[in-house]
DNA sequence: CGGTCGGGCGTGACACCGTCACAGACTTGC
DNA sequence: GCAAGTCTGTGACGGTGTCACGCCCGACCG
């Protein structure tokens, strides 16, 4: 039952491991958060199996999928906190039913310290995510709504129809509901989806596709030259 | 004529201070580019004197600023690059003539195998900018570019008046000129600020300061509310 | 079976924003 | 003083976020 043998902590040695291995997993039910903007980095989160996404909600209530973490993966706000004394700014909820191991804040620095290959592998993770946040940036910043609803829409319907309300949609892209009922809209006059209460079915791919790759900055401008 | 001893390294034990005080700062004049996406990492940078300035640059041309790396600071990209073999996605000026060293892959690596003090250094620095990130993905994804606007004029206005074009200010809130154009002109006829070619004089900063705090999500309400 | 309630959805109004196009004003260099 | 380049103002237009409102559907209940 050992699970640091299946997780990405496998390549450690084994002293390291037998430390880690004393650590219980937790268990938890889908849609339970784990922690909250403000609250203090307890320890390193790994997620085993489920997944967790990290959202970051404004003022006005709107939220924004900032990333999702998958088995094998951490949380990158932990390292912040566990690194910078930092405090949370978003929040993650489990999707799914999800085991994840906390290696408690004492046991992380010491492994940071003493274990080179435990360093690569936050100091990757942590990178990795620094990417995906730039990428995020950049396509709120520089992207239009519609685009980004068609990234998404395209990427959930991996496996058969969207099963998912417009509310969630639009949290999912950082956008109001009313945006993501009026583009799909617009796409099913088109022919492109078919729509039902809390499911979308994609139909012309490819149309999606190009919308989600174009620039989205200068549409209304390319439409007209 | 020892950097090291001046900088934020200074803590690092004495014959790691002695390997890194054999390399030669670079001195680079104001407006020079020190990468541009698609680079590879050539090592990590820190900054003695000046300042650099990171920039994010969509399809359309907009520009938005990442971060401003100040003397002591080093880059994230360069973190990122060195660590997780990504490229540059982002691009990095000088802002004023400014000395740098930058510390060769091979050597950094073995800094961050051998040096407690390092380490905690270099994720330090990597965990500011992540928490930077988030900040920047809030305030873009829901606040509206009037407030943006105004805390970065706000924040320039620091040293007396702000010398910037509009152009700049757009770059640096990541909007469009058009629209610095028409805030400025509706801040100068309330009597906020002075405009002149290339100059702006703050004269209600506490007006400035509410509409910078203001949440952005709901103005609109608000006036009606 | 009708009625109520709540969540999901459509839609109009309106202000803000990004883009394009264009014109006037200022600076610089000659 | 003139020309070129830069900085700035402005109108038009479509996309977006917010508010307000009403409809539809499924669930639950008497």
């Amino acid at each position: 039952m050992t699970w640091v043998a299946t997780s990405a902590l496998a390549g450690l040695q084994a002293a390291d491991c037998a430390r880690l291995d004393r650590l219980a997993p937790l268990a938890l039910p889908a849609d339970t958060v784990i922690f909250r903007p403000g609250d203090a980095a307890q320890g390193y989160a790994v997620v085993l199996s489920g997944g967790v996404d990290v959202w970051l909600t404004g003022a006005s209530g709107r939220e924004l999928l900032l990333y999702s973490v998958v088995p094998g993966q951490s949380c990158v706000q932990n390292t912040m906190g566990l690194m910078a004394e930092a405090v949370y700014t978003a929040e993650a909820r489990t999707t799914t039913e999800t085991r994840l191991v906390v290696i408690p804040r004492a046991l992380f620095l010491g492994l940071l310290d003493g274990s080179a290959p435990f360093r690569t592998l936050v100091f990757g993770a942590f990178a990795d995510r620094m990417s995906t946040m730039l990428r995020l940036v950049e396509s709120v910043a520089f992207t239009r709504a519609e685009c980004r609803l068609a990234a998404r829409v395209l990427a959930l319907s991996a496996a058969g129809p969207v099963i998912a309300t417009q509310v969630e949609l639009a949290a999912q892209v950082g956008t109001a509901r009313e945006v993501v009922s009026r583009r799909l809209d617009a796409w099913a006059r088109k022919g492109w989806v078919r729509t039902q209460r809390g499911q979308i079915d994609v139909i012309d791919r490819a149309a999606l596709d190009d919308l989600a790759r174009a620039d989205g900055g200068n549409l209304a401008g390319s439409g007209v030259a």
